[in-house]
DNA sequence: TGGCGACTCCTTACTTCGTAAGCTAATATA
DNA sequence: TATATTAGCTTACGAAGTAAGGAGTCGCCA
C-alpha cells in the first residue's frame, strides 16, 4: 500500500519535512543524513522506478543495510513523502508576479507536468492528504497567487486549483505509463499498439459495428508535428494542450461574470 | 507495481475479458469459472481494499488454494483487469439519448464518479493503457455518442474525454483517501486534520507568512449543507461541481465557436 | 572523570506476497 | 482403450517491510 500519506506520526513526519535540526543527542554520531538518503532514494526511483526502491537497496546504495535507514526514517511510507517533497524543489517560482493570471497558470500547470515526468514515482503520493512539506507548500502557493489576480472568491479558486491539479496528474500518469510499458515491454508503443489492435480485431471483428461512436471519436487522428514525443504520448499531450485550454476558458468566463457582478 | 494493463499476452487478455468460451478440452471438468472468481475477488477488494486481494485470499474464498487460480488467469495483474472491466457494468446506459449534450455528459461523469467510489481499488487501474473489455468500451461508447452533440471534431473531443476522465478520476482519489485514512487510523477525518494542523502550527509557527496565498485560498469555507459526506469529503466534492461546472463552460464556448465558423 | 543511558548499525528472523515446479487424478480424442 | 492434456494440490523460492535484540559509541551529569 503505497501512497497514503499521514499514516506515521504527524510530529514526527512534520519535523523530518521541515528540517527541524534535532538537539545533540548521545550515541555514535549517525553516518548518515536525512537527505543522503532521500538523494538516493530519488536516484532510485528515477532509475528503476518506485518499485526499486526498497529500504535494502537504498541501504545497499549508501554501504549500509537496510535497516539501518529506520533510526533516520519511520518508514518507507515516510520516505516517499520525503522524496514526494523533495523533488517539488524543481518547480522553480514564477518569473514575475506581474504577467496576466492565465499565462502565470498555465505556465505553472506545465511545470508541473514536467516535474512528474522527470520523476513518474511521484504519482503514486496522492494528491489527496497532501504531505504540506516546505517545497510542496511553496509550489501551491505560487499557484495561489496567481489565481489571486482573476479576481474569483476563494470557492472558486479551490475549485480551479483541484481541477488544475487533476488534469495535470492524469496527463503525467497517461505519458508516463506509455513509456514504461514501452521500456517494460521491451517493444516500442507503435508495436505494443499494434498487436493489441490485431488482437482485438480477431476477438471482437464486430467492434465497429458495436461501438461506431467510439471508432469516430477516434477518427482523423493529427500528424505528430511538434515535438510531442512518441507514438502514445503524443495524443495525451494533445489532449492535454485542448483540455487545459477549455478548462481556462471556463474560468475566463467565470472570471468575467464576476467582475460584472462581483459578490 | 499494480495498474500496468497489457503485460500479459494481449490475445489471452482479450479472450478473457469478452469471454471467448474455449472449445472443449482433456482434463478434469474446471470447478470454477473466471466469473466466480472475478467476483470474490471483487467483494474482497471492496472489503478490504486492493491489498486484501491475494492470490491466496480469493483461492481461499472459493475453497481452493491460490495457486488453483492460475488454471483460470494468467496472473494478479490479469485479475485485477478483470475486476476493473467486471465493474463497468455498473456504469446503465445513459437514458434517453435525446438531452443536451451538456446534461448528458456531467451525468455520465457523476455516474463514473459514483462507480469509483463504490470501489476505489479501481483507481489503481490506469486510465492510460485501457483494459478493452466489454464494459469498459461501452461506457466510453456512450460518452462518445453524447459528445458527438456537440458538434465538435474529434480533436476537441478526445480532449474533452481525456479532462473528464481525469477530474472524476482526481475527485474519486481524493475522496477515497479521505475515507481510507479515516478508516485505517481510527480517527474520524476531522481529528486526522486538527491534530496535524496542531503539528503544523508547532513546526512552522510563521506559516501565515511565509504562505499568504495559500492560507487565503482555504479562507471562507462554505457550511456542509448538502450531502457530499464527512468533513475532509465535503470540499472535494464542491471542487469537483466547480472544475465540471467550468471545464463545461470551456466545452460550451468551444461549441458556439465552432458552430459560427465550423471546419 | 567515570559510568549511565540513549543512540547507531548490524544480524537474524518473521510474515506475506506472487508464482515456478512438479505431482496426481480426471477426461476428451485418436 | 491408450494417450495427451488438463485442474488443482503441495512445496518451495525470492523479495518485500520491519520487529527484536546485541555490540559498540558517545553526550551528559554526578
Amino acid at each position: 500500500m503505497t501512497g497514503y500519506a499521514g499514516r506515521s506520526e504527524p510530529r514526527r513526519m512534520l519535523s523530518l519535512l521541515w528540517r527541524e535540526d534535532p538537539p545533540p543527542r548521545p550515541g555514535p554520531k549517525p553516518a548518515l543524513t536525512v537527505d543522503a538518503i532521500v538523494d538516493a532514494a530519488i536516484e532510485l526511483a528515477d532509475a528503476r522506478g518506485m518499485d526499486g526502491v526498497s529500504m535494502r537497496a537504498v541501504g545497499e546504495r549508501l554501504g549500509r543495510t537496510g535497516m539501518a535507514l529506520y533510526s533516520y526514517v519511520p518508514g518507507r511510507d515516510s520516505l516517499t513523502e520525503l522524496m514526494y517533497d523533495r523533488v517539488h524543489e524543481e518547480l522553480a517560482a514564477a518569473p514575475g508576479s506581474s504577467r496576466p493570471w492565465r499565462a502565470a497558470v498555465s505556465d505553472w500547470a506545465d511545470r508541473l507536468l514536467a516535474m512528474h515526468l522527470r520523476h513518474p514515482w511521484t504519482l503514486r503520493v496522492s494528491f489527496a492528504r497532501p504531505v504540506m512539506g516546505p517545497h510542496e507548500q511553496s509550489a501551491l502557493e505560487s499557484l495561489a497567487v496567481a489565481l489571486e489576480d482573476t479576481g474569483l472568491p476563494p470557492s472558486s479558486r479551490r475549485g480551479v486549483v483541484a481541477a488544475l491539479f487533476h488534469q495535470v496528474r492524469g496527463t503525467a500518469a497517461t505519458v508516463a505509463e506509455a513509456r514504461a510499458a514501452a521500456a517494460v515491454t521491451g517493444q516500442t508503443d507503435r508495436q505494443w499498439w499494434s498487436r493489441r489492435a490485431a488482437a482485438l480485431r480477431q476477438v471482437v471483428p464486430d467492434f465497429v459495428e458495436r461501438f461506431p461512436a467510439t471508432v469516430r471519436l477516434h477518427a482523423d487522428p493529427e500528424p505528430v508535428t511538434e515535438d510531442d514525443g512518441p507514438f502514445l504520448e503524443a495524443p495525451a499531450r494533445r489532449a492535454y494542450r485542448r483540455g487545459m485550454s477549455m478548462l481556462l476558458d471556463g474560468v475566463a468566463a467565470a472570471v468575467a461574470d464576476h467582475s460584472e457582478s462581483p459578490g
